[in-house]
DNA sequence: GATAATTCAATTGTGCGCAATTGGATTTTG
DNA sequence: CAAAATCCAATTGCGCACAATTGAATTATC
Protein backbone atom coordinates (compact mmCIF):
# COMPACT_ATOMS: atom_id res chain seq x y z
CA UNK A 1 0.00 0.00 0.00
CA UNK A 2 1.10 3.32 -0.62
CA UNK A 3 2.30 5.62 1.86
CA UNK A 4 -1.00 7.03 3.04
CA UNK A 5 0.62 10.16 4.62
CA UNK A 6 2.09 11.18 1.31
CA UNK A 7 0.00 9.91 -1.47
CA UNK A 8 -2.13 13.14 -1.65
CA UNK A 9 -0.44 15.64 0.73
CA UNK A 10 -3.59 18.34 0.45
CA UNK A 11 -5.94 16.17 1.87
CA UNK A 12 -3.89 16.10 5.41
CA UNK A 13 -5.77 17.86 8.05
CA UNK A 14 -2.78 20.04 8.82
CA UNK A 15 -2.88 21.30 5.49
CA UNK A 16 -6.61 22.34 6.06
CA UNK A 17 -6.95 26.17 6.61
CA UNK A 18 -11.03 25.19 7.30
CA UNK A 19 -10.10 23.30 9.75
CA UNK A 20 -8.46 25.68 12.20
CA UNK A 21 -10.78 28.12 11.20
CA UNK A 22 -13.58 25.82 12.32
CA UNK A 23 -12.31 24.69 15.33
CA UNK A 24 -11.33 28.70 16.84
CA UNK A 25 -14.78 29.43 16.19
CA UNK A 26 -16.09 26.43 18.56
CA UNK A 27 -13.44 27.17 20.91
CA UNK A 28 -13.99 30.96 21.01
CA UNK A 29 -17.91 30.34 21.20
CA UNK A 30 -17.45 27.94 24.39
CA UNK A 31 -14.95 30.25 26.29
CA UNK A 32 -17.86 33.05 25.49
CA UNK A 33 -20.64 30.72 27.34
CA UNK A 34 -19.99 31.02 30.98
CA UNK A 35 -19.88 34.76 30.36
CA UNK A 36 -23.09 34.53 28.08
CA UNK A 37 -24.62 31.82 30.75
CA UNK A 38 -24.48 35.03 33.39
CA UNK A 39 -26.83 37.22 31.01
CA UNK A 40 -28.85 34.07 29.90
CA UNK A 41 -27.66 34.47 26.40
CA UNK A 42 -26.77 31.93 23.97
CA UNK A 43 -24.33 32.95 21.58
CA UNK A 44 -26.48 33.41 18.57
CA UNK A 45 -28.78 35.53 20.95
CA UNK A 46 -25.35 37.74 22.08
CA UNK A 47 -24.59 38.04 18.17
CA UNK A 48 -28.22 39.71 17.70
CA UNK A 49 -27.85 41.88 20.91
CA UNK A 50 -24.57 43.42 19.74
CA UNK A 51 -26.18 44.55 16.29
CA UNK A 52 -29.20 45.95 18.43
CA UNK A 53 -27.31 47.69 20.75
CA UNK A 54 -25.72 49.55 17.84
CA UNK A 55 -28.82 49.88 15.88
CA UNK A 56 -31.73 49.56 18.03
CA UNK A 57 -34.15 48.95 15.31
CA UNK A 58 -33.78 47.16 11.64
CA UNK A 59 -35.80 44.19 10.06
CA UNK A 60 -34.79 41.02 10.08
CA UNK A 61 -33.31 41.23 6.39
CA UNK A 62 -30.82 43.52 7.46
CA UNK A 63 -30.38 41.69 10.50
CA UNK A 64 -29.34 38.63 8.54
CA UNK A 65 -27.12 40.29 6.16
CA UNK A 66 -25.25 41.68 9.58
CA UNK A 67 -24.67 38.19 10.57
CA UNK A 68 -24.73 36.27 7.59
CA UNK A 69 -27.81 34.35 8.96
CA UNK A 70 -31.24 33.22 7.17
CA UNK A 71 -34.49 33.48 8.32
CA UNK A 72 -34.55 29.70 9.16
CA UNK A 73 -32.01 30.39 11.94
CA UNK A 74 -33.33 34.05 12.66
CA UNK A 75 -36.86 33.73 13.15
CA UNK A 76 -36.98 31.05 16.30
CA UNK A 77 -33.62 33.47 18.21
CA UNK A 78 -35.55 36.32 17.40
CA UNK A 79 -39.34 34.88 18.97
CA UNK A 80 -36.63 33.27 21.65
CA UNK A 81 -35.14 37.12 22.57
CA UNK A 82 -38.87 38.56 22.53
CA UNK A 83 -39.84 36.23 24.96
CA UNK A 84 -37.21 37.32 27.07
CA UNK A 85 -38.21 40.51 26.55
CA UNK A 86 -35.28 41.86 24.87
CA UNK A 87 -36.58 43.33 21.73
CA UNK A 88 -40.32 43.24 19.96
CA UNK A 89 -40.97 42.22 16.43
CA UNK A 90 -43.53 43.74 14.18
CA UNK A 91 -44.44 44.05 10.47
CA UNK A 92 -43.79 47.27 8.79
CA UNK A 93 -46.24 49.61 7.57
CA UNK A 94 -44.33 50.16 4.77
CA UNK A 95 -44.36 47.02 3.42
CA UNK A 96 -46.17 44.36 5.15
CA UNK A 97 -43.38 41.64 4.22
CA UNK A 98 -40.66 43.27 5.86
CA UNK A 99 -40.52 42.43 10.29
CA UNK A 100 -38.98 45.00 12.19
CA UNK A 101 -36.92 44.45 15.53
CA UNK A 102 -36.61 46.76 17.48
CA UNK A 103 -35.01 46.60 21.29
CA UNK A 104 -36.60 47.47 24.44
CA UNK A 105 -35.80 48.96 27.08
CA UNK A 106 -34.64 45.70 28.84
CA UNK A 107 -32.83 45.42 25.84
CA UNK A 108 -31.04 48.24 26.61
CA UNK A 109 -30.00 47.72 30.50
CA UNK A 110 -28.59 44.30 29.01
CA UNK A 111 -26.26 46.14 27.62
CA UNK A 112 -24.88 47.66 30.84
CA UNK A 113 -24.41 44.25 32.36
CA UNK A 114 -22.36 42.69 28.83
CA UNK A 115 -20.02 45.67 28.60
CA UNK A 116 -17.43 43.54 30.76
CA UNK A 117 -17.92 40.60 28.35
CA UNK A 118 -15.43 41.54 25.47
CA UNK A 119 -12.46 42.35 28.13
CA UNK A 120 -13.26 38.81 30.12
CA UNK A 121 -12.54 36.79 26.43
CA UNK A 122 -9.72 39.22 25.34
CA UNK A 123 -8.13 38.09 28.93
CA UNK A 124 -8.57 34.44 27.37
CA UNK A 125 -6.70 34.87 24.39
CA UNK A 126 -2.73 35.01 24.12
CA UNK A 127 -2.38 36.53 21.10
CA UNK A 128 -0.86 40.40 21.14
CA UNK A 129 -2.57 43.34 19.82
CA UNK A 130 -0.21 43.32 16.44
CA UNK A 131 -1.06 39.50 15.98
CA UNK A 132 -4.72 40.06 17.11
CA UNK A 133 -5.09 43.25 14.63
CA UNK A 134 -3.53 41.24 11.49
CA UNK A 135 -5.61 38.16 12.35
CA UNK A 136 -8.69 40.88 12.45
CA UNK A 137 -7.57 41.70 8.78
CA UNK A 138 -7.09 38.46 7.07
CA UNK A 139 -10.28 37.15 8.22
CA UNK A 140 -12.25 40.16 6.86
CA UNK A 141 -10.26 40.00 3.77
CA UNK A 142 -11.29 36.46 4.05
CA UNK A 143 -14.97 36.67 4.26
CA UNK A 144 -14.58 39.61 1.98
CA UNK A 145 -13.31 37.44 -1.04
CA UNK A 146 -15.69 35.01 -0.61
CA UNK B 1 -29.94 59.01 25.41
CA UNK B 2 -26.10 58.96 25.57
CA UNK B 3 -25.02 57.69 21.93
CA UNK B 4 -25.37 54.11 21.32
CA UNK B 5 -22.17 54.01 18.85
CA UNK B 6 -19.68 55.09 21.50
CA UNK B 7 -20.88 54.33 25.15
CA UNK B 8 -19.52 50.64 25.06
CA UNK B 9 -17.21 51.12 21.52
CA UNK B 10 -15.87 47.15 22.78
CA UNK B 11 -19.26 45.66 22.16
CA UNK B 12 -19.72 47.05 18.69
CA UNK B 13 -19.72 43.87 16.33
CA UNK B 14 -16.64 45.26 14.14
CA UNK B 15 -14.99 45.36 16.99
CA UNK B 16 -15.57 41.50 17.33
CA UNK B 17 -12.72 38.93 17.10
CA UNK B 18 -14.73 36.00 17.39
CA UNK B 19 -17.34 37.54 14.67
CA UNK B 20 -15.60 36.88 11.88
CA UNK B 21 -14.20 33.64 12.91
CA UNK B 22 -17.49 32.34 13.19
CA UNK B 23 -18.56 34.26 9.84
CA UNK B 24 -15.35 32.51 7.97
CA UNK B 25 -16.08 29.61 9.26
CA UNK B 26 -19.73 28.84 7.88
CA UNK B 27 -18.60 30.31 4.77
CA UNK B 28 -16.18 28.72 4.00
CA UNK B 29 -18.48 25.66 5.78
CA UNK B 30 -20.92 26.71 2.85
CA UNK B 31 -18.36 26.56 -0.10
CA UNK B 32 -17.70 22.79 0.62
CA UNK B 33 -21.24 21.51 0.47
CA UNK B 34 -21.85 21.48 -3.11
CA UNK B 35 -18.17 19.57 -3.38
CA UNK B 36 -18.42 17.57 -0.73
CA UNK B 37 -22.26 16.77 -1.95
CA UNK B 38 -20.27 15.16 -4.83
CA UNK B 39 -19.12 12.79 -2.44
CA UNK B 40 -22.58 12.62 -0.30
CA UNK B 41 -20.61 13.70 2.81
CA UNK B 42 -21.59 16.82 5.23
CA UNK B 43 -18.40 18.98 6.34
CA UNK B 44 -18.48 17.20 9.58
CA UNK B 45 -18.26 13.67 7.99
CA UNK B 46 -15.30 14.98 5.35
CA UNK B 47 -13.21 15.90 8.80
CA UNK B 48 -13.73 12.37 10.29
CA UNK B 49 -12.72 11.12 6.23
CA UNK B 50 -9.62 13.41 6.20
CA UNK B 51 -8.07 11.62 9.33
CA UNK B 52 -9.05 8.62 8.72
CA UNK B 53 -7.41 8.98 5.57
CA UNK B 54 -3.90 9.59 7.48
CA UNK B 55 -4.43 7.20 10.53
CA UNK B 56 -6.36 4.10 8.86
CA UNK B 57 -7.40 3.13 12.40
CA UNK B 58 -7.79 5.19 15.80
CA UNK B 59 -9.86 5.13 18.75
CA UNK B 60 -13.05 7.52 19.01
CA UNK B 61 -11.43 9.31 21.71
CA UNK B 62 -8.46 10.35 19.62
CA UNK B 63 -10.54 11.25 16.58
CA UNK B 64 -12.64 13.64 18.96
CA UNK B 65 -9.28 15.23 20.28
CA UNK B 66 -7.99 15.48 16.64
CA UNK B 67 -11.71 17.41 15.76
CA UNK B 68 -12.27 18.83 18.96
CA UNK B 69 -15.62 16.95 18.94
CA UNK B 70 -17.02 15.20 21.84
CA UNK B 71 -19.27 11.81 21.86
CA UNK B 72 -22.30 13.53 21.59
CA UNK B 73 -21.31 14.88 18.42
CA UNK B 74 -19.09 11.82 17.08
CA UNK B 75 -21.27 8.82 17.96
CA UNK B 76 -24.41 9.46 15.60
CA UNK B 77 -21.64 10.64 12.78
CA UNK B 78 -19.84 7.48 13.33
CA UNK B 79 -22.67 5.58 12.71
CA UNK B 80 -23.68 7.48 9.67
CA UNK B 81 -20.52 6.46 8.28
CA UNK B 82 -20.56 2.58 9.16
CA UNK B 83 -24.29 2.85 7.95
CA UNK B 84 -22.34 4.13 3.96
CA UNK B 85 -19.30 1.72 4.41
CA UNK B 86 -17.07 4.34 4.62
CA UNK B 87 -15.83 2.68 7.96
CA UNK B 88 -16.01 -0.06 11.14
CA UNK B 89 -16.45 0.08 14.49
CA UNK B 90 -15.46 -2.16 16.99
CA UNK B 91 -14.85 -2.50 20.93
CA UNK B 92 -10.59 -2.79 21.77
CA UNK B 93 -9.83 -5.90 23.01
CA UNK B 94 -7.83 -4.01 25.60
CA UNK B 95 -10.43 -2.30 26.72
CA UNK B 96 -14.00 -2.55 26.13
CA UNK B 97 -14.94 1.40 26.90
CA UNK B 98 -13.16 2.02 23.47
CA UNK B 99 -14.36 1.81 20.21
CA UNK B 100 -11.96 1.57 17.45
CA UNK B 101 -12.76 3.24 14.01
CA UNK B 102 -11.27 1.54 11.12
CA UNK B 103 -11.56 2.81 7.38
CA UNK B 104 -12.74 0.22 5.12
CA UNK B 105 -12.20 -0.55 1.47
CA UNK B 106 -14.76 1.72 0.23
CA UNK B 107 -12.98 4.40 2.49
CA UNK B 108 -10.27 4.42 0.97
CA UNK B 109 -11.46 4.53 -2.68
CA UNK B 110 -13.28 7.63 -1.72
CA UNK B 111 -10.21 9.45 -1.02
CA UNK B 112 -9.41 9.24 -4.76
CA UNK B 113 -12.91 11.21 -5.17
CA UNK B 114 -12.38 13.13 -2.44
CA UNK B 115 -8.82 14.52 -3.84
CA UNK B 116 -9.47 17.57 -5.99
CA UNK B 117 -11.82 19.10 -2.91
CA UNK B 118 -8.89 21.18 -1.15
CA UNK B 119 -7.78 22.59 -4.84
CA UNK B 120 -11.46 23.16 -5.64
CA UNK B 121 -12.21 25.18 -2.38
CA UNK B 122 -8.53 27.27 -3.14
CA UNK B 123 -9.89 28.41 -6.15
CA UNK B 124 -12.63 30.04 -3.98
CA UNK B 125 -10.75 31.93 -1.82
CA UNK B 126 -8.91 35.42 -3.13
CA UNK B 127 -6.26 35.24 -0.17
CA UNK B 128 -2.32 34.76 -1.68
CA UNK B 129 -0.36 32.44 -0.42
CA UNK B 130 1.87 34.51 2.39
CA UNK B 131 -1.49 35.77 3.57
CA UNK B 132 -2.87 32.33 3.38
CA UNK B 133 0.27 31.09 5.58
CA UNK B 134 -0.20 33.94 7.91
CA UNK B 135 -3.51 33.35 8.36
CA UNK B 136 -2.70 29.36 9.19
CA UNK B 137 -0.02 30.90 11.53
CA UNK B 138 -1.93 33.01 13.50
CA UNK B 139 -5.22 30.53 13.91
CA UNK B 140 -3.02 27.73 15.11
CA UNK B 141 -1.89 30.36 17.20
CA UNK B 142 -5.08 31.40 18.62
CA UNK B 143 -5.94 27.92 19.00
CA UNK B 144 -3.16 26.59 20.93
CA UNK B 145 -3.57 30.08 23.78
CA UNK B 146 -7.33 28.47 24.09
C1' DG C 1 -9.51 -7.98 46.65
C1' DA C 2 -13.45 -5.06 47.72
C1' DT C 3 -14.56 -0.31 46.96
C1' DA C 4 -14.04 4.04 45.30
C1' DA C 5 -12.66 7.00 41.57
C1' DT C 6 -11.87 7.45 36.79
C1' DT C 7 -12.51 6.76 31.94
C1' DC C 8 -15.02 5.66 28.13
C1' DA C 9 -19.11 5.60 24.45
C1' DA C 10 -23.76 6.28 24.27
C1' DT C 11 -27.96 8.80 25.20
C1' DT C 12 -30.93 12.80 26.03
C1' DG C 13 -32.36 17.40 25.39
C1' DT C 14 -31.63 22.09 23.65
C1' DG C 15 -30.19 25.31 20.21
C1' DC C 16 -28.49 26.53 16.21
C1' DG C 17 -27.57 26.55 10.79
C1' DC C 18 -29.26 25.95 6.52
C1' DA C 19 -31.58 24.06 2.26
C1' DA C 20 -36.02 23.77 0.55
C1' DT C 21 -40.69 25.01 0.56
C1' DT C 22 -44.85 27.78 1.57
C1' DG C 23 -47.84 31.60 1.38
C1' DG C 24 -48.73 36.34 1.60
C1' DA C 25 -47.14 41.09 -0.02
C1' DT C 26 -45.14 43.81 -3.48
C1' DT C 27 -43.21 44.90 -7.89
C1' DT C 28 -42.63 44.14 -12.69
C1' DT C 29 -44.35 43.25 -17.26
C1' DG C 30 -47.18 42.72 -20.98
C1' DC D 1 -54.82 46.51 -14.60
C1' DA D 2 -54.12 41.67 -14.59
C1' DA D 3 -50.75 37.99 -14.67
C1' DA D 4 -46.19 36.74 -13.66
C1' DA D 5 -42.14 37.29 -11.22
C1' DT D 6 -39.90 38.66 -7.06
C1' DC D 7 -39.31 39.32 -2.25
C1' DC D 8 -40.07 38.42 2.42
C1' DA D 9 -40.74 35.75 7.06
C1' DA D 10 -42.10 31.50 8.53
C1' DT D 11 -42.04 26.54 8.51
C1' DT D 12 -40.12 21.89 7.88
C1' DG D 13 -36.64 18.55 8.07
C1' DC D 14 -31.99 17.17 8.76
C1' DG D 15 -27.41 17.34 10.77
C1' DC D 16 -24.48 18.82 13.81
C1' DA D 17 -22.52 20.72 18.60
C1' DC D 18 -22.45 20.27 23.21
C1' DA D 19 -23.79 20.02 28.25
C1' DA D 20 -25.34 16.69 31.29
C1' DT D 21 -26.27 12.12 32.50
C1' DT D 22 -25.97 7.07 32.34
C1' DG D 23 -23.87 2.71 32.66
C1' DA D 24 -20.24 -0.36 31.70
C1' DA D 25 -15.17 -1.14 31.99
C1' DT D 26 -10.92 -0.17 34.07
C1' DT D 27 -7.71 1.63 37.38
C1' DA D 28 -6.40 3.32 41.85
C1' DT D 29 -6.70 3.07 46.85
C1' DC D 30 -7.10 1.12 50.87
Amino acid sequence: MANAKNDYPELLLENQLCFPLYACSKEIIRRYRPFLGELELTYTQYLVMLVLWERQSLSSKELGQALYLDSGTLTPVLKKLEEKGLLSRRRSGDDERNLIVSISEAGEELKHRAAHVPQSLASCVKLDADEARELYRLLYKFLGSL
